[in-house]
DNA sequence: TTGTAGGCGTTATCAA
DNA sequence: TTGATAACGCCTACAA
């Protein structure tokens, strides 16, 4: 009855059910009147022939792919996995598929996550933490695609906002600053930073707020109490450490830009004798689920991540439904500090 | 010149630069001959109207999509995000890309992952700890469509091969097996078992590998040694120990089915002072990264995910390009005892 | 309530 | 080397 392994498409359908191929279309999609049995006969006849439609042939009518892209640098830092969590069960309700593409930070892969949009395999896209903006931003710029920017940086929203495109932020210098302040009230003087990768906007926003936090507490900035490594994962937050105490003369609190990089200093540190939260103050930022379960648990700022991916979700999804054109919308969140036993005594405000 | 909010065809192209259509699509494609001056003409044409090509059209056309999905059940466990780096790496030397699909573990998205297969969304799919079989394979019996299954299980190996899909399956029953000969020769004779979900294949075979192990060394099993969790996470491991602690009767030795559990029992054991490793000998299966971070260390079976990664990867590729036909491939992999503190006195082989 | 027919944007097979 | 032209599989006015 059936072709050996040839396409089953409508028309075959149509023959078989004894009706026209326009009349199974709306029969399969439930979409105006059709006769019960009318009806029946088309899904039976579909049944028969082991019928599945054609996405390809689909989009290309409707315009719709079903398709949800969400862009993220890198699996490896367990932050995202929490923000993706909470996308997905945001657009899950819709109908949408959420599929991800890892961009590896990449101005290479960037630049595909955006082609996959631009070409219209997705409907819209969430792109989490854009490294590089410079060539190809500019392509989504005319067709105003649906997209939202989630940046853990405040740095480039000016830049990004030109474009016009949704934008939702962490204040990560800001959630800095914080832990600098922590440090300052717990009687520290000499505080150092420790932070990677230096090429990241993600990463100068908080090297920033090292900086300015410093200079609110009217406190020098000592290069020899700074660490900038190559990337910000465990690894490079042990070597980094390992350069700070090899300098000889170690501050007696650090401010890390990310928590994988303190726990790999923790790593270290814990190796050399050094007793974290009594000799020496610590604190990462992201708060990540190990964060508590380090000994000691590490301090940390939490940035919100299931906010922003719901956030996130609903603002492309309003944008795909055309319930909303124009005016693009930033929004700034801000960090919140979490004290625990690594950066010491508690006398900052609690979380 | 170009219209204000309408797509930019290949005809535009070809009329303002003087071809047809069809040499339109062989110069941008770099198919077939083409005069330098003509491939010229069109590259500039395109480059002025910001021609952006319709993945759908092109697809509908060419039966190719140039995706690559992975299906996976959650994104709790790190240890998925080995796997998928390692398909990543795989999958970007061939020009295709890789799109993630989160099924949660449930049959209802585990359906719709099988469904974007099938409607063609991406041209191959591996699959990684299917959990519900039934009646959604079948699908994918008669068009033969290019998956490649991942299973941490070698229990329904046989029923998946009657589908004719590749198969890259860890028995993880001996891995189990291996963590009770340990306890055993290091002079347990009270081996419990964590484990959980009971509705997972995977874990059945976890949970078989400990009663076979139990009966090689001529241990009887004992029920008040064993919990069944309704998950494996870190959650659960920590309830489930709470439950086998208050029992009264604690074994010396515990077996979990998933690392995570572990570590969450190690919370609970440690919160009641019970010194893991010297009262108590744990073990866990997957080797995720945090083992080696615990204190003590927490010993595990590593079960090879990027070896599965790679592998996986290849065979889909290999049957998208059509290198491979029928012939279904079904590969066993086994578990490596990584033996560490957790686990007490080393006797066992080491890792 | 159903059938007809045109078109979505490409690619590919022909001749020319 | 290039230009017509026919698909690809589906949706959707519009007419019946």
């Amino acid at each position: 009855m059936e072709k050996k392994n040839q396409k089953v498409t409508i028309y075959d359908i149509a023959k078989l059910a004894g009706v026209a191929p326009g009349t199974v279309s709306r029969a399969l999609n439930h979409i105006g009147y059709i006769k019960q049995e009318t009806q029946e006969k088309v899904e039976a006849a579909a049944e028969e022939l082991n019928y599945i439609p054609t996405r390809a042939a689909q989009s290309l009518k409707t315009k719709c792919t079903g398709l949800l892209l969400v862009a993220i640098p890198d699996m490896e830092n367990p932050f995202y996995v929490q923000m993706i969590s909470a996308i997905q069960e945001e657009v899950r309700e819709s109908g949408y598929s959420m599929i991800l593409y890892y961009t590896n930070g990449s101005i290479e892969y960037e630049k595909k996550a955006f082609d996959l949009l631009r070409e219209h395999a997705a409907d819209g896209m969430i792109m989490v933490n854009l490294n590089h903006i410079t060539p190809y931003l500019s392509y989504l710029k005319k067709p105003h695609l649906p997209l939202v920017l989630c940046q853990m940086s405040d740095h480039l929203a000016d830049e990004y906002r030109e474009y016009g495109f949704d934008d939702i932020c962490i204040d990560t210098k800001r959630a800095v600053m914080e832990v600098v302040d922590l440090f300052c009230r717990n009687g520290h003087t000499k505080i150092g930073f420790i932070g990677g990768n230096q090429t990241l906007p993600a990463f100068l926003d908080r090297y920033h707020g090292y900086e300015e936090g410093l200079s609110r507490h009217r406190l020098p900035r000592e290069e020899r109490y700074v660490v900038l490594a190559e990337n910000w994962l465990e690894a490079d937050g042990y070597q980094a450490a390992k350069e700070l105490h090899e300098r000889g003369d170690l501050p007696t609190a650090i401010c890390f830009s990310h928590d994988l990089m303190a726990l790999g200093a923790m790593d270290y540190f814990q190796e050399q004798g050094i007793r974290i939260g009594e000799e020496l103050a610590i604190a990462g930022i992201d708060n990540i689920n190990i964060c508590q379960k380090m000994s000691p648990a590490l301090t940390s700022v939490c940035i919100h991540q299931n906010q922003m991916g719901r956030l996130a979700a609903q603002r492309v999804l309003s944008r795909i439904h055309q319930k909303r054109v124009g005016e693009f919308i930033k929004t700034v969140l801000t960090g919140e500090l979490i004290c625990r036993g690594s950066s010491g005594q508690i006398f900052g405000k609690k979380g």
